[in-house]
DNA sequence: ATCACAATTCCATATTATGGCACGCGTGCC
DNA sequence: GGCACGCGTGCCATAATATGGAATTGTGAT
């Protein structure tokens, strides 16, 4: 009877209850590790069991989760793959990438990633591995900050000093490693030298005993799209290596740039007359 | 002022009217090879301006989908790519299936596939490209019918004979090649074949000049997981080629069989044992 | 057999989603 | 230059819709 009025979070302007509600669903679902019971979600949604049970049986007429028929348990569902799929369809990097990053994989044996910037962080689009037994965690789909990673720092390199602050206002610089760039001129120095060296390195600021290179991918219009880089143990990833590895590295980006129209020419003379 | 009630389609027993038509968005954004508009979205949703404008805004500030801040159109958002692959994450397939589709990609040099049965149709899970020319137009996240596509057989030759019956009711069997196997009967020895040799051979069945070889994938409770495929123009997958390659292929759908936990010998026995 | 717990169904109620209307902006046509 | 059209945006009264309490069914353990 008594209906708990819309609590007045009012972060955002534009609310929709069922639809915050079932996306929130979603999102448990996408946390949790294993399947949930509608009597393990009702409580991390704040809501009644029937009100649950309602979403979830829409959520699973469209296919967005499935219910174990034995256990009674939600998991996520296909059609959100069918969809996600799409939406990097419409992005049309993966495909393009990919004979590259497979191309990568084969000259140097290490993992190839391949990233997007999506709102200020690394989302890894795709991941071309490693067959040695060393293997990194990161998978796809998933994200990483910018500040300490090759392929992030190869990202902001590309974007105007506003920007680079303000993502870094947004999500900060916490130390994980010794190595961990923290501070803001520290961060703006490295990527002064990357954009001299022309690709970014990742020498254990991430996660210790793992090295990356990293180099950012540029589209028709000469904006940054995407950026690629290789990981692997610092053993393997040897100092000496890195001018070898970063050069094979440039010039894969680089062809894909062109790939996507990216004129360097043209961009640089445009950029130097513009306004 | 005046509101449309609730068209009673009474399809499903649940409704939730803002979900199904955020949904609905959803499709129809997902159907769409383009970003849409506003102006667009509304007739294909049979929605009035402002009830569109509201669903997009709240689906924005989930990030399902995003708006070109330059056109002011929609697309679908990456953050459906991030619960998608959750969803697969989830089944665990697809990272151990990796390893496998590489080696295969390596020794033929055609394109390989890995396929889940979903809804009693072929769903493309993942792909390795050939770096040849010609290439095959499926792509990750897409569908295909079951009973024309070497995948799709290697998986139905997996099911009792009362779920193919069910699965081809469903969805029938249209011929779109002049090889496609168009009545039950004939499908039936089909998969009894299959069953015999251990892979399924797509003949130009599903598109003129397309040979491909499947086989099928086992998890550890006996049940089917999965297929993988290799597909080629039938000029350079010729019949001569077919048992090698079906043998490299029933190998590698064996090892990650094993690799889920499959246990062949101990499954016959339960299976002529079992009740 | 009995209990406990979970999933499912039903229903009156008032909260919430709805779409009509109006505004502002950019574009192209007269 | 002015006018009109199309599109995105915002507001608001209204009633249709989602809500959660309560009751029922199902399931598994003691």
């Amino acid at each position: 009877m008594a209906r708990v009025p819309q609590s007045k979070t009012t972060g955002s302007p534009y609310k929709v209850q069922v639809l915050d509600r079932a996306l929130a669903a979603l999102a448990i679902l996408a946390k949790s590790s294993s399947d949930c019971s509608l009597a393990e979600l009702c409580p991390a949604l704040k809501l009644h069991k029937s009100t649950v049970h309602r979403l979830m049986m829409v959520l699973e007429q469209h296919r967005l989760v499935v219910k174990n028929p034995e256990t009674g348990r939600y998991r996520l569902g296909l059609r959100l793959y069918e969809l996600g799929s799409r939406a990097i369809d419409g992005l049309d990097l993966r495909g393009r990438a990919r004979p590259y990053l497979d191309r990568l994989q084969d000259e140097f044996g290490e993992t190839v990633f391949f990233c997007i910037l999506d709102e200020g962080q690394v989302f890894y689009v795709e991941k071309v591995e490693s067959q040695r037994s060393v293997r990194t965690a990161c998978t796809v789909g998933s994200r990483a900050p910018a500040y300490c990673t090759a392929v992030g720092k190869a990202m902001l390199a590309e974007l105007p000093d506003s920007e680079v602050s303000k993502i870094v206002r947004r999500w900060g610089l916490k130390p994980v490693t010794p190595n961990t760039i923290t501070t803001a001129t520290a961060l703006r120095a490295e990527l002064k030298a990357v954009r001299a060296r022309g690709f970014a390195i990742d020498d254990e600021e991430k996660e210790e005993g793992l090295r990356c290179i990293g180099a950012a991918v540029r589209s028709h219009s000469g904006k940054l799209a995407a950026a690629m880089s290789i990981s692997g143990p610092a053993f393997r990833m040897t100092k000496e290596r890195v001018p070898q590895i970063g050069r094979a590295l440039m010039e894969a980006a680089g062809k894909l740039s062109d790939e996507l129209g990216y004129q360097p020419a043209q961009a640089v003379l445009m950029h130097s007359a513009a306004k």
